[in-house]
DNA sequence: CGGCTTTGACCAGCGC
DNA sequence: GCGCTGGTCAAAGCCG
């Protein structure tokens, strides 16, 4: 955490992320740079077609209106470039004006041959009134014709950038308002939440809800669906802090072991049911336990929408997440995808079925976080790199890190709320397509055959909609565009900008189940859950989510702002790191690996 | 020297 | 009970 750098995406200090980025628009004339990625992913990108000689790339386009022209070749430079004016000229100008004009540019230099005589005829056509030189720039004509033509081409083009500086401003301040209305919102909510929980009950939930420092600080989103017990797991950590951490015992399991008390003293479950026991090989028995007749169960025989039955079901589903596992699969040439984490890794074995080593690695930016994740590149497909996420983080995260750590968490609760609304894992594959599928085009799979509740996010897939289950009883749902590019980058941002879709549009989903389970549940204000409120917070960045011109800039500033309120992060700057970047992210030499337990004749030179 | 990786060994679950 | 497999442990070695 401590060593961030590389590639990284930074807010500004008021998480305006997305508008942020026209101030560097200039200074990646190549596809390559991560932001610019960034910014073709929501959609919110207009063009990138300007020539490499321009200085003026007007990628950020949160009006979406030109997308057509991501992908314009060469000759589509000279429309293109009167796409770029109409920022700011009246609609449609004539082409044959444009040819006509373009055509008598041909001979100059080759990075200019689009925009100069393009934007010297903008002049002409009343582009120049913005100017307030127009007068001087007359003048030079009659002087020299080519050098009034440079000044022009200079001087409009810096008129249009400083309309469209007033432009972004304009925006930018649209969007700080609604970030802060969100933030305001949210804020209310927590406290009216907290209140609630106040009049509820009270002792030992009353201080969890108010445990650090007393005032009610929004957490980040990650920690609404489980805000108590991650009270109870960060407040197991800092009161063991000064004593050493015991490995002896389960090790990394500080957080088990109070979930697990929290959960005997808030339901009176059988530890049989929720003891999450490293030694015991705590993922054996996930769906299974669901279908225990425990005290759970009779609560939801009472009552037909257990997600809402409070902090017990809360608990459960929090148990039950450590046994829930999120994969992501995505190429990569880098050994390990970037996720913000600091990871060590315990273990490396053949698996059955895949040449390829499985590589296992445990959460060490804090004692006793239960994360582990499995890393192994797939048989098929050796470029595809499968990682598999399991449990939550005990500790705060840095802002790089919160994305994944949103993502497994959101999609683990997802499935697993799902499962526990229902028997029938058809119907959680089918709602989240149903939910997620409105802006999509990669892909996630749910497994409801595995020995564990998994939900695998593919992101290798290009978009298809006439894509089949890779599998029967699998399930796939895409997701919103993530170029190839992108995700082959190895300073692959994605897990920020994934993460933070899945997880808007997660607790969007789990907004549209509390409705379709029991409707009535929701007018029941008082009755709501972390989870409900949580949900129906996130319902409203779920449907900015939708929109794609606003959706990568919100997700940002919403990951900023509220990544804030954790202790490690200070202020609200984003920070997405690249493979190469830090955050003490383990950069294996897994290639020197034969990997092997018991088969040591591989020489696959992955994880 | 501390942190990390490597890797053989161990253990538990599962199927036959 | 046995073998297979997945998962983890921990000693040894490496590295900065």
């Amino acid at each position: 955490m401590a060593r961030g750098g590389g590639l990284s995406i930074d807010s500004d200090p008021t998480g305006s992320f997305l508008l942020h980025n026209p101030v560097v628009l200039n200074s990646f004339p190549e596809d390559n740079n991560p932001k610019w990625k960034l910014a073709h992913m929501d959609g919110s990108v207009g063009t990138k077609r300007s020539s490499p000689g321009s200085s003026i790339p007007f990628q950020v386009n949160l009006n979406c209106a030109h997308d057509s022209h991501r992908s314009s070749s060469p000759s589509d430079d000279k429309r293109a470039i009167i796409d770029e004016m109409d920022f700011f000229a009246d609609k449609k100008i004539k082409d044959d004006q444009v040819v006509s004009a373009s055509a008598s540019a041909d001979a100059t230099d080759k990075h200019d041959s689009a925009s100069t005589p393009l934007l010297g005829f903008k002049v002409n056509t009343g582009l120049n009134l913005l100017t307030t030189n127009t007068s001087s720039d007359q003048s030079m004509v009659d002087d020299d014709l080519s050098t009034s033509l440079e000044d022009r081409r200079a001087k409009t083009e810096l008129a249009v950038l400083q309309a469209e500086l007033e432009r972004m401003k304009v925006e930018n301040h649209q969007l700080r308002g609604m970030l802060e209305e969100l933030n305001a919102n949210y804020s209310a909510l927590h406290m009216h939440f907290a209140t609630v929980m106040q009049e509820q009950k009270g002792g030992p939930e009353e201080k969890k809800q108010t445990g650090n420092g007393g005032a009610l600080v929004p957490r980040q989103f990650m920690d609404l669906g489980l805000a108590t017990n991650a009270d109870i797991d960060e407040a197991s950590i800092s009161s063991s802090e000064g004593r050493s951490h015991d490995q002896s015992g389960s090790p990394g399991n500080n957080a088990e072991l109070v979930s697990k008390e929290f959960g005997k003293r808030k339901n009176g479950i059988n530890d049989e049911g929720l003891v999450f026991d490293q030694d015991k090989k705590e993922y054996g028995r996930g769906v299974e336990r669901e279908e225990s007749p425990t005290s759970q169960d009779q609560a939801f025989a009472a009552n037909k929408t257990p997600r809402f039955s409070p902090p017990k079901n809360i608990d459960q589903t929090e148990a039950t997440m450590r046994k829930a596992r999120v994969s992501v699969r995505a190429r990569s040439e880098a050994p390990m995808i970037t996720d913000g984490c600091q990871w060590r890794k315990y273990g490396q074995k053949m698996a059955k079925g895949n040449p390829c080593p499985r590589a296992y690695y445990r959460c060490t930016m804090a004692a006793g976080c239960p994360v582990r994740k499995q890393v192994q590149r797939c048989a098929e497909d050796r470029t595809i790199l499968i990682t598999t996420y399991e449990g939550n983080h005990s500790h705060p995260l840095p802002p790089a890190a919160m994305a994944m750590a949103q993502t497994t968490s959101s999609a683990a609760r997802m499935l697993l709320s799902g499962s526990m609304s229902s028997t029938d894992g058809l119907m959680n594959a089918n709602f989240l397509t149903r939910t997620l599928l409105p802006c999509s085009s990669s892909m996630a799979t749910i497994s409801a055959s595995a020995p564990f509740p998994t939900v695998t996010l593919d992101l290798t897939q290009s978009p298809n909609p006439l894509q089949f289950p890779r599998s029967p009883g699998q399930f796939q749902i895409p997701f919103p565009g993530i170029p190839q590019n992108f995700v082959n980058s190895p300073a692959s941002l994605l897990p920020q900008i994934f993460g933070q879709a899945l997880y808007n549009q997660s607790k969007f989903s789990g907004v549209q189940m509390s409705q379709n389970a029991d409707p009535s549940q929701l007018g029941n204000q008082s009755q709501q859950t972390p989870q409900q409120l949580a949900d129906s917070f996130s319902a409203a960045t779920a449907t900015i989510a939708a929109d794609p011109n606003l959706a990568a800039a919100l997700a940002a500033a919403i990951t900023s702002i509220f990544g804030g309120a954790q202790p490690n992060t200070s202020g609200n700057n984003v920070n997405l790191t690249g493979t190469n970047s830090s955050n003490g992210n383990i950069t294996t030499s897994n290639s020197n690996s034969n990997g092997s337990n018991k088969i040591s004749n591989s020489n696959f030179s992955g994880n």
